[in-house]
DNA sequence: ACATGCGGGACTTCCCGTTGCT
DNA sequence: AGCAACGGGAAGTCCCGCATGT
């Protein structure tokens, strides 16, 4: 068994060389010569482990996904059914887009309008952040007249515009930014008697969460990760 | 000159068409002969027009950003320095998107990784509304403790959302989920005084305007779009 | 018959241009835009003058073989049927494939292995040669033992690969290196008693008819050329 | 390293019919599909083993300046410094001319307008033929008062001219041509002494190993050849 | 099982010579 | 004469098998 370790980390090093030029280059073109080029494989290897561009990109995705689901998870368990909760996981997938080229090609993949239009990515995460607000509401965590759908539209809204924005400009991915978002959106989402308790910069556990276990994170010095 | 006649009629075929493919394809996946054949033209007609792949997606884009243009100048016309100009220049916006191609050919252009990042189209309507808020704020019409940029920010990123998720599904460009986008966020933005007078779902003229006829054929002279 | 003055600088022009593009890119890689462009008309005239790539093409090699036939004519005229005709023809012809485009042009379109076999000038040339040299045998001109066919040969050989040579490098086109020739092979081709008279260099009124009326003649001075 | 068997054979016949379209068609006028047909290869299989149309046409000049190599240094292998090495090496060279597609197209390349002015195949001649002939003046083997670069010059012009006329009429490419110039040449360059040793038609293991086997089929390893 | 070299087509962008219509 | 348009290729790229090592 001592070939599948080879194999595993040649397939892990496919898809991270992957999710770079496609976040890079788009889907359409990336070429799967500059894939295995950056990977350090042959092009018949590339086609060994996945049989197609698609299956490649497919990969890429769900890898990405499952990173989303961790991070969505992580947030739930730690904040229950409240606002925080939301605001919590919005800072992590932001952080990881800056950071995560997997989190950040499996976005520019599902994105694109060149491939299928189910992406697993976006349904997930839409689908969490409704289900999230849906349960804050029946909680009796926003405020009067807000419906949770409603705000869970545009919590998604922005998250996909930084996203787009996020590709060219790296600021729209920085902490302050969205911080200065739930600035604007907390106060007249939030039920205004947990209002008080809620952090627009994500719950101090959060941003440790999300700084551990990850290469490369260059994020912000924790006193002002925490201010 | 009749001859000039049918070069503008060709020429403008020529966009129309690109903006089609380019919005149902993206720019990479885009085929020149997709492109001349749906206008109509031969292969060399193209690039008789327009040297290169890219110079035509810039023709798409300079086209979407005279659009977004006399959409802009007409809400601020309308409205002043008022908020309800940058509401009603959102519903203009997210409309064109929803009916003119070349806007959002245009978009799918200026969003994509695959093309220089300078675009006129973002950079156009970020400014504008970063330049329409600090406007609002100076003349009072935004709420305390709120500043012009972080709203700025906060509408080009809901936007950009839109325009993202739109690509795949309609009803992200739905005059009902822009409007209820606006009336979470009206309320913390604007000053307490002139709430009572914004209209969420945009000011009638402006609805009424942008609905009215643009479908397609937006720009054409109607000299020519008779012949 | 002004439209006619007018059509005859153009047809001037055009065949200028195209010989300044022919001999610079030869024939396949010469482009009718870059032509009509250098001749500052328009596409259209161009076609309007001459049917086709190939006519303009004959045109220019035509004009050349008139050159070449007023040359030729010009050597024996003035030398009879000496061998200093063929010295000094060749000298023309060396001067005229360094200073009129049409002439390099034209044997640049001769040579090339795209175009038709039996280009007029090259035939046009070598029977010359062949014919001069065949009557300065008869003239008793040539050594004993001396075939004028083999010498013309010879000379033929020596002038295409000087053509050949100088389209790269400008000093195979230099008087002194087709005199240092013909001091080679002059005293093996000529008849002893004849050999004194014979100058390598060409005969002064060679020299001087073909500096005459040519522009931009940039050749050596008199007391070089005359040496 | 059994698979290294094919791509060395298909190379092989890609650089063969390679050489055979360049010289029928000129550099610019042939087609890679025009040449991957006539090697029995695909087109993806000519730009496996050559980027280019560039990089195709430098491997065929490069083989054929190799040829030219062995064949000179045959020469002053028999010949040492003398005049024949010279002859020797001329007629080797234009019997290659006539047999060997590869030397044909490889000098229709370096004659070639269209293509880089360093032609490896040019100087290579013209530098081996100075050398030799400067050092047969060193060796007294010239005649009083020629000078070794003079008659270089002479030889190169001679040569090219017959490769550039041998380009349609075959003719020019035969061993009485060549033969019959040397029989002008030598008894003028050459020292008195040494003439009568010197053979105008190539000395007989020159002629031999010239005529034997040498048609398409030179620089493939025997064993390849056969499998 | 894993990896590679080599080769196969198809497609795309772009250019070019040429031709109507005015 | 000239603008506009046409249609045919050509070069180059790409995704992908297939036979072959290790």
């Amino acid at each position: 068994m001592v070939k599948q370790e080879r194999a595993v980390r040649t397939r892990h090093s496919l898809i991270q060389a992957a999710a770079e030029v496609f976040a890079e280059k788009g889907f359409a073109s990336a070429s799967l010569g500059a894939i295995s080029k950056r990977a350090g494989v042959s092009n018949g290897a590339l086609h060994f482990h996945f049989a197609s561009k698609d299956a490649l990109a497919d990969a890429v995705e769900e890898e990405a996904a499952a990173t989303l689901r961790r991070l969505t998870e992580a947030a739930r368990a730690r904040q229950g059914d409240s606002l925080q909760a939301v605001v919590d996981a919005t800072h992590e997938l932001v952080c990881s887009l800056g950071q995560d080229v997997v989190v950040r090609g499996g976005f520019e993949l599902a994105c694109g309008v060149a491939r299928r239009a189910d992406s697993q990515l976006r349904v997930q995460w839409q689908s969490w952040v409704e289900e999230s607000l849906r349960r804050a509401e029946r909680g009796g965590a926003l405020a009067e007249g807000v419906a949770g759908v409603d705000a869970a539209h545009l919590v998604v809204a922005v998250t996909a515009g930084m996203e787009a924005l996020g590709r060219e400009d790296d600021s729209w991915l920085s902490r302050q930014r969205l911080t200065g978002f739930w600035e604007l959106l907390l106060p007249r989402l939030a039920d205004q008697r947990g209002l008080g308790a809620l952090v627009s910069a994500g719950s101090p556990l959060s941003a440790g969460a999300s700084a551990s276990g990850r290469v490369g994170d260059a994020g912000l010095p924790a006193s002002v990760a925490e201010g």
